[in-house]
DNA sequence: CTGAAAGCGCTAACAA
DNA sequence: TTGTTAGCGCTTTCAG
């Protein structure tokens, strides 16, 4: 157990003060004695001191923590963002503490009383429901935040985003101009905001195209898993019609669930079909197929979240209350999407009754 | 800005342990007046209170909250262990607080200094160094400690670890049975302790070979990242000889720069090439290939770094210093295992010269 | 150059 | 059933 100021001051004869101003450094600049100074190191040096951080936050209604509440940390998209987070809240001298909610409100809920209980300097949340009574004690603190990657109806926070209506789009009219003629978007979580946008983009999309020529459909339920993936693609495996050339996934793990449904169909990933998904990851590059995937600048975005609460918590503007950052585009097996596209569905029709057009 | 016990006293002209009483809940314990407590009830009601854990950590020298230092959070294996271990906090009301080193020494001494002063009630660390002079206020403070994943020499504290050793014997082995004759094991970070278990379990596969049918060699470097898989299968490609039919990779990243580097080189990736690899990704699966995967039970992991930690908080037995967790082998493409293995090299020679046996 | 004192918000005896 | 008191370890005036 390592001294306290007081102690140390008691066991060598000197006033807190003095101890204080040596352990500061500050020594010169008060012009304490050398022979004090001294004594006061050895002394430290030999019995040890840490500061005790809780009396001091207390004293100064500063924490120098930043709370970032996530939904799923086990999301690579989230775990790259905490770490760019982590990275700017070192710079500055603040100890970033994240916590992962697993899609739960009720977790969610604790989590943030949690971290205002223990006097946070600024939040950051990636909610995954909408903010509701939990808001007000935030409110009455006046408590630095900032929305990321969500935001639900009617929230006024101010928020960050991802592009995620225009990515969609523009994803989507790179895959029917791909060869893609009919695809469908499998996703899990439709009750996430930012899936709804990449939805209206999706359709968007579909309607822009010259002539009506792309077909799409949306299927979507439950969360954000491996599971759901499978079972979007059993959906779909189940409907009547043809099978369509291209399928897009709203996050890694639906698409993951997919390909392993879609094989153990058919025994491997058909070489024409033609992928899409939000996310990447740079396994995806194994795949033969012509692959389209929008990955999410956590750089920017963990930058723009932290200018944003800087700002905040100096009493600066802190900006517009929505900002959007731009996506990237990766594309992967371009030849195949530069050949013409093939005439047949990317799968071979199963069982069920099959149209062709 | 929520009011505080004192202010709620003052202004509703009860007394500090009156209105702690009903802000507790213990009402009725000490028989508060039904009259007194609405009173009290009532006033929170409007003006809000949030307990300040700062003062109460402070006051009663617990912060509930429990240090978590890992080397990398985007690697999905801590990731998932972070979330176990959250899960098992939350149960015991107590709050994991992680901070992602990315491997820098000198970020983990910070991180751990910094654990420390705010007053975590316990810590599990997965060292990216060996612990030197920073172990001594641990020690000091007798806080509970528990290390994971990584131990490196002469460290005495608890440690909980996967079989490192046993599972690289037997995937090699695996692999060999699986017709890969000639293995290459890349290595990322060859300074980690538990990578060195690895390559040892990778030798004693192969020396114990009937015969000494398989033959295996050793690539290692640098850091743990794709660039850096890249990089030594650019190495592999570079040697004399024949191309090895397997590769094993020491991490999921390393995998992914192998593959991207072989497909760059061959266009694809050859469907023989038996691929073995230290954790699982469910898209391994769309892969032809026969691959051997590794998986560490993260939740027998946490669990058992979560009862330890809980015994020594609790000042009980922690267990012994060590603790081997096993691991689960996953195993796709079985098939190609099991039909004989291929007479000619998986990876057809490159221009390098070649021999053959 | 050094010392003394007040107080951050809470808990836990101890009184009344 | 309610009130009083003494700190937890630190910072920050204000006085010597």
């Amino acid at each position: 157990m390592s001294k306290t100021i007081d102690e140390i001051a008691r066991e060598t004869g000197y006033s807190r003060t003095t101890v204080t101003l040596v352990l500061k450094g500050q020594a010169d600049r008060y012009r304490i004695s050398g022979r004090t100074r001294e004594i006061i190191e050895r002394y430290v040096a030999e019995h040890g001191y840490v500061i005790n951080q809780t009396a001091r936050n207390l004293k100064l209604r500063r924490s120098h923590v930043i709370g970032f509440v996530v939904p799923d940390l086990s999301n690579a998209f989230f775990a790259r963002l905490m770490a760019a987070l982590e990275v700017r809240c070192r710079a500055e001298g603040l100890v970033l503490v994240t916590t992962s909610t697993s899609e739960e409100p009720a977790i969610e809920q604790r989590a943030l009383d949690n971290l205002v209980t223990r006097g946070v300097d600024g939040l950051v949340i990636a909610p995954c429901c909408p903010r509701g009574d939990h808001a007000l004690p935030l409110r009455k603190k006046r408590l630095p935040l900032v929305l990321i990657d969500r935001v639900f109806e009617g929230d006024k926070a101010i928020a960050i985003l991802s592009d995620h209506f225009d990515s969609a789009r523009t994803i989507t009219r790179e895959m029917i101009e791909g060869g893609a003629q009919d695809i469908a978007f499998l996703c899990g979580n439709p009750a996430n905001p930012s899936i709804q946008e990449r939805i209206r983009g999706f359709e968007a999309a579909l309607a822009e195209t010259a002539g009506g020529t792309g077909k799409g459909r949306v299927i979507a339920e439950g969360a954000d898993t491996i599971d759901v993936g499978i079972k979007l693609v059993t959906r779909l495996f189940a409907e009547e019609g043809v099978r369509p050339q291209g399928i897009l996934c709203s996050s890694l793990l639906i698409l993951k669930g997919a390909l392993h449904a879609i094989k153990s169909r058919y025994g491997r990933i058909p070489a024409g079909l033609v992928i899409g998904t939000f996310d990447y990851d740079a396994i995806l590059e194994v795949l033969p197929n012509t692959v389209r995937a929008i990955r999410q600048d956590e750089q920017q975005l963990a930058d723009a979240v932290f200018d944003c609460l800087l700002a905040q918590m100096n009493g600066q503007d802190a900006g517009p209350s929505r900002r959007i950052i731009p996506t990237t585009m990766i594309r992967l097996g371009e030849g195949a999407l530069e050949s013409e596209a093939p005439a047949s569905p990317a799968m071979a029709a199963g069982p069920a009754s099959v149209e062709r057009r």
